[in-house]
DNA sequence: GAGCACTGC
C-alpha cells in the first residue's frame, strides 16, 4: 500500500528525486500511505515528509479542514482563521520557505530571532507539516513528537495553550506541555509537547536516544541553563546515531555562530524581530553609588520625561525595598514642591520571594492624574533580574540599568556555592533595554559608560555550568551513560576540579565506585529530583526506621524558605517560629511546622499559616514535592516507615539525624573554645563559620551538621543540626579515615581515631562499608 | 543576631 501511495500521485510535481531520499528510508511503509490514504481530500494530500514547500503548508493553514485534529473537531473554527490573520503578520511567517528548505536540507539548524518575531510558537507547527510527526510511529506505536523545550515552566504552558488555540486544537490532545508535576499530553494523541528543558532531561535517562521523538528543538538557547548545555552534548553524539532526528537550536542574536560551530557549521536562519527602538544613553563619568544614581535617574524621568512606566533593575529584596521607600519619599516631595510639573508616582516591588497577589501588582495601571489638565501619573517597578526574562511588563517606556545583578558562583576549592553582586554581561544589558521598546518607542538609561560598555562587560553570561556545583549534574550524566566526564564534548567546559570535587562527593556517598562507574546505589540516586546528599539521606531512611519524616525534610529542604519575617512582625514572627522550635536543631524544627501544618493546620490552611508566619504557597509546594518523592521511593521498594515515637522520643529523633549524617556528613563543623569565645571550623576544609542567627538551636553542640554555607556578611551555616562523631564515622569511614585529615585537624583526628578503636569495626546500618582506595581520575 | 538573583528535576 505504501508503495502504490507514492506512485499514485503523492508526489509533489516536477522531477522525481534523482537520489532516493535518505529522509525516507527509515520510514515505516505506512507513513507515506497515511499522507494521502485516508482521506483524498485530505488538506495535507501530496506532502511528503520533509519535502515539504510552503506552498502546500499556505494552502493547508487556509484549507477548511484540519488535518492535524484526531480529538478535535476537523473543521476550522471561525477563531482559527482570526488569530491565523495574526499568524500570518508575524515576522517569522514570512520566512516560511528559507525555514522549510533548510530544515529539509540539513539534521541540525540554528534559528536566531528577537522577541516578538514568533519562533516559539511557529516554528514547532512548521515543523509539523513537514515532519508530519503523527503519521510516524515510535517504537511504542504511538505516533512520534516534536519536542520544544523551555527553561521554564511557565513559558512551557503558556505557550502550549497558545498554539494548541493556534492549530484549532484541544490542549493535552494534539498539543500539550509536561512540566513537573503535571503532565498534560496525552498518547497517542499529542504529537507537539512543549516542555521544561530538565525534563526532556529526565526522559533522557530512561531512553537515552530519546527515540519518541522526531524534532527536538531547543528554544531559549541562549539562556544557557544547566540542562539545555547538557542537552546540546547528548544531542550532538546522538545525530549520528538517529540519521532520522532533527534539532533546531533557537537563540536570541549573540552567539549563534558559537551553535553552528559546535554542530559542525549548521545553517542558520536568521528571523527580525518586531519591538520599537530604544534610545540609549549612558553616563558620562562612572557613578560611585549606583543606589543613589538610580533613584535620582528615576525621579529625573519622572519630573522631565512624558508619559510612561519606569522598570529599574536592582539586585535584591532588600535593596528594592529600601529603593522602594526613597523613590516614594522623593516623589511625596515633588508632588509638593511642583504639583504642574510632576503627577502621582506609583512604586511597586518585584522579586521572586513576594506572594503572587502581590506580584500581580506590576500590572496596575499607573495612578490617574490628580486633577483633568495635571501632569499624568506614572509607574515605576523597581525588580530583580525576574523582570529580564521570566515576567513581561507591557507599557514600560523607560529602563534604568545600573548593570548589576546577583549572580551565583561556585567555589570547587571549598566547596561552596554563594551570590555575588557582579556587573551584568552586554546580552543581559541589550535585553534589559529591550525591556522599553514593547509598546513604543522608548528609553535607556545605563549608570555606567560607554568605555565601559564596551570594555568592561562581557558579552554574555557565563553558562550555569561553569558557575554551579556539579554534583547533580555529574550523577545525571552518568545515569546517561556518559561514561568519560572530562571528554564529555561540552559547549563549554566546567573546571575540572569542579568536576573531580562531584565525583569526590559521589564516591563517598558511595554513588561511585572506584572505577567512576555508577553502583546500585548511584543507579537508585539519580531518579530522584533531589542533590544527591538528599537522595542518599532518602535511600537510607528506611534502615533507621525513618523514611516518613525524612521525605517531609527533603521536601522542606527543597522548597523556599518557609518561615516569613515580615518587617514590621519580627518580633511576632519569631515568637510564632519559636512554637515550632526542636532544640537539636533546625531539621527537626522543620518535620515540626510540616507536621502541625498536616495536622492543627487542616481545618483552615490560609488562616493557620497567616496566625503562624509561614508560607502556604511553601507548604503547598513542599506537600507536592513529598508526594512526587514518596512515588518514587515506591517505585523502588523503599519502605515508609516510622520508629515508635510515643516514649521512645530519643530513639525517634536520633534515628532521624543519624539518616541525616548519612548525607551530609560532608558538611560538619566543630566547636573550638566554649561559651562565648565558640567558634566554628568545617572539618577538612577549615573554614571558619558561625551558626546562622536563626538557627533552632539552643546550644552550641561540638559537632554541628549544616545544610548550607552562606556566604554573606560572615561565613555562616545555616540549617543546622546537633550530630554525634560516631554517627559521621559511622556513615563513611572512609572519609573520617585518620589518615585523610591535614595538619591542623589534630582535635577532630583525635576524636575520631578514638571512637573508631572504640567501636572497633562494626557500625550501624547505612554506612556505605566501603574502604575507599584511591579516587580514580575520570 | 541576619537574609533569599533566577530557574529546573
Amino acid at each position: 500500500m505504501a508503495n502504490s501511495a507514492a506512485a499514485n500521485g503523492a508526489m509533489p510535481p516536477g522531477p522525481p528525486p534523482a537520489k532516493p531520499n535518505p529522509y525516507l528510508a527509515h520510514l515505516e511503509p505506512e507513513d507515506q500511505v497515511a499522507s494521502t490514504s485516508s482521506s483524498s481530500s485530505s488538506p495535507l494530500n501530496g506532502f511528503l515528509p520533509r519535502k515539504v514547500t510552503a506552498d502546500q503548508v499556505l494552502k493547508a493553514i487556509d484549507a477548511p479542514t484540519n488535518p492535524f485534529a484526531t480529538t478535535s473537531n476537523k473543521s476550522y473554527s471561525q477563531r482559527y482563521r482570526d488569530i491565523l490573520a495574526k499568524r500570518k503578520a508575524l515576522p517569522v511567517f514570512a520566512q516560511m520557505g528559507d525555514f522549510l528548505k533548510k530544515f529539509q536540507e540539513s539534521q541540525v539548524m540554528v534559528m536566531i530571532g528577537e522577541t516578538g518575531s514568533g519562533k516559539t510558537t511557529q516554528i514547532p507547527q512548521f515543523v509539523a507539516y513537514s515532519d508530519l510527526p503523527h503519521l510516524k510511529k515510535g517504537p511504542d506505536g504511538a505516533p512520534k513528537l516534536i519536542a520544544c523545550t523551555q527553561p521554564r515552566r511557565v513559558a512551557a504552558m503558556s505557550v502550549a495553550k497558545r498554539v494548541a488555540e493556534e492549530m484549532d486544537v484541544t490542549l493535552g490532545q494534539e498539543v500539550g506541555y509536561t512540566i513537573r508535576f503535571e503532565d498534560c499530553t496525552s498518547r497517542p494523541h499529542t504529537f507537539l509537547k512543549y516542555m521544561t528543558d530538565g525534563m526532556l532531561l529526565r526522559e533522557a535517562m530512561h531512553d537515552k536516544t530519546l527515540s519518541r521523538y522526531s524534532t527536538i528543538i531547543l528554544d531559549e538557547a541562549h539562556e544557557r541553563t544547566l540542562a539545555t548545555d547538557i542537552l546540546l552534548g547528548l544531542l550532538k553524539p546522538l545525530c549520528a546515531q538517529r540519521p532520522d532526528l532533527k534539532i533546531i537550536v533557537m537563540s536570541a542574536t549573540l552567539e549563534a555562530d558559537k551553535f553552528q560551530n559546535y554542530f559542525n557549521g549548521a545553517p542558520l536562519l536568521k528571523v527580525p524581530g518586531r519591538t520599537f527602538p530604544v534610545e540609549t544613553f549612558y553616563t558620562p563619568e562612572p557613578e560611585p553609588d549606583y543606589l543613589e544614581a538610580a533613584i535620582r535617574t528615576v525621579l529625573m524621568i519622572h519630573q522631565a520625561e512624558d508619559e510612561g512606566d519606569v522598570l529599574l533593575f536592582l539586585t535584591g529584596e532588600e535593596e528594592i525595598e529600601d529603593a522602594c521607600r526613597k523613590i516614594r519619599a522623593g516623589a511625596d516631595e515633588l508632588a509638593s514642591t511642583s504639583p504642574d510639573l510632576c503627577g502621582p508616582l506609583k512604586v511597586v516591588p518585584l522579586y521572586s520571594s513576594l506572594p503572587p497577589s502581590q506580584q500581580q501588582r506590576i500590572f496596575d495601571s499607573a495612578p490617574p492624574r490628580v486633577s483633568p489638565d495635571g501632569p499624568p501619573g506614572r509607574k515605576v517597578v523597581v525588580s530583580t533580574n525576574i523582570a529580564e526574562t521570566s515576567l513581561t511588563i507591557d507599557g514600560i517606556v523607560y529602563v534604568v540599568d545600573p548593570g548589576f545583578s546577583k549572580q551565583k558562583v561556585y567555589n570547587p576549592r571549598i566547596r561552596v556555592e554563594s551570590l555575588l553582586v557582579s556587573p551584568i554581561s552586554k546580552a543581559s544589558a541589550q535585553q534589559r533595554m529591550g525591556r522599553a521598546g514593547r509598546t513604543r518607542e522608548g528609553k535607556c538609561f545605563r549608570l555606567y559608560t560607554e568605555k565601559d560598555f564596551v570594555q568592561e562587560l562581557i558579552e554574555s553570561t557565563y553558562p550555569e555550568i561553569l558557575r554551579s556545583n556539579l554534583a547533580n549534574t555529574v550523577l545525571e550524566l552518568k545515569k546517561l551513560g556518559v561514561s568519560n566526564l572530562v571528554r564529555f564534548d561540552y559547549l563549554d567546559a566546567p573546571a575540572p576540579e569542579t568536576i573531580m570535587r562531584a565525583l569526590e562527593l559521589l564516591n563517598y556517598l558511595g554513588a561511585f565506585d572506584d572505577n567512576g562507574d555508577l553502583t546500585p546505589l548511584g543507579e537508585i540516586m539519580a531518579e530522584f529530583p533531589l542533590d544527591p546528599q538528599l537522595a542518599k539521606m532518602l535511600i537510607v531512611s528506611p534502615e533507621f526506621k525513618c523514611s516518613n519524616e525524612i521525605l517531609t525534610i527533603a521536601a522542606m529542604l527543597s522548597v523556599p524558605n518557609v518561615f516569613m519575617r515580615p518587617n514590621a512582625q519580627r518580633q511576632q514572627a519569631d515568637a510564632a517560629k519559636a512554637e515550632f522550635s526542636h532544640p537539636d536543631g533546625d531539621h527537626l524544627s522543620l518535620l515540626n511546622v510540616y507536621h502541625a501544618y498536616k495536622t492543627a493546620g487542616k481545618q483552615d490552611p490560609n488562616n493557620w499559616c497567616w496566625q503562624n508566619y509561614v508560607s502556604h504557597r511553601a507548604l503547598q509546594q513542599a506537600d507536592n514535592v513529598r508526594s512526587q518523592l514518596q512515588r518514587t521511593m515506591e517505585r523502588f521498594n523503599l519502605d515508609l516507615v516510622s520508629t515508635q515515637f510515643e516514649g521512645n522520643e530519643r530513639n525517634y529523633y536520633d534515628n532521624i539525624r543519624k539518616a541525616i549524617a548519612c548525607g551530609f556528613f560532608m558538611q560538619v563543623a566543630h566547636r573550638s573554645g566554649s561559651g562565648k569565645s565558640a567558634q566554628y571550623t568545617t572539618l577538612k576544609d577549615n573554614q571558619v563559620v558561625a551558626l546562622h542567627p536563626s538557627t533552632s538551636l539552643d546550644h552550641s553542640p561540638e559537632f554541628v551538621l549544616y545544610h548550607e554555607f552562606v556566604l554573606t556578611s560572615r561565613n555562616w551555616i545555616r540549617t543546622c543540626i546537633e550530630v554525634r562523631p560516631e554517627w559521621l564515622l559511622t556513615s563513611s569511614p572512609a572519609y573520617f579515615n585518620p589518615s585523610s585529615f591535614r595538619e591542623g585537624d589534630g582535635e577532630v583526628k583525635r576524636i575520631m581515631a578514638g571512637i573508631a578503636k572504640k567501636m572497633g569495626g562494626g557500625g550501624d546500618p547505612g554506612a556505605s562499608g566501603r574502604d575507599k582506595k584511591k579516587l580514580k581520575r575520570v
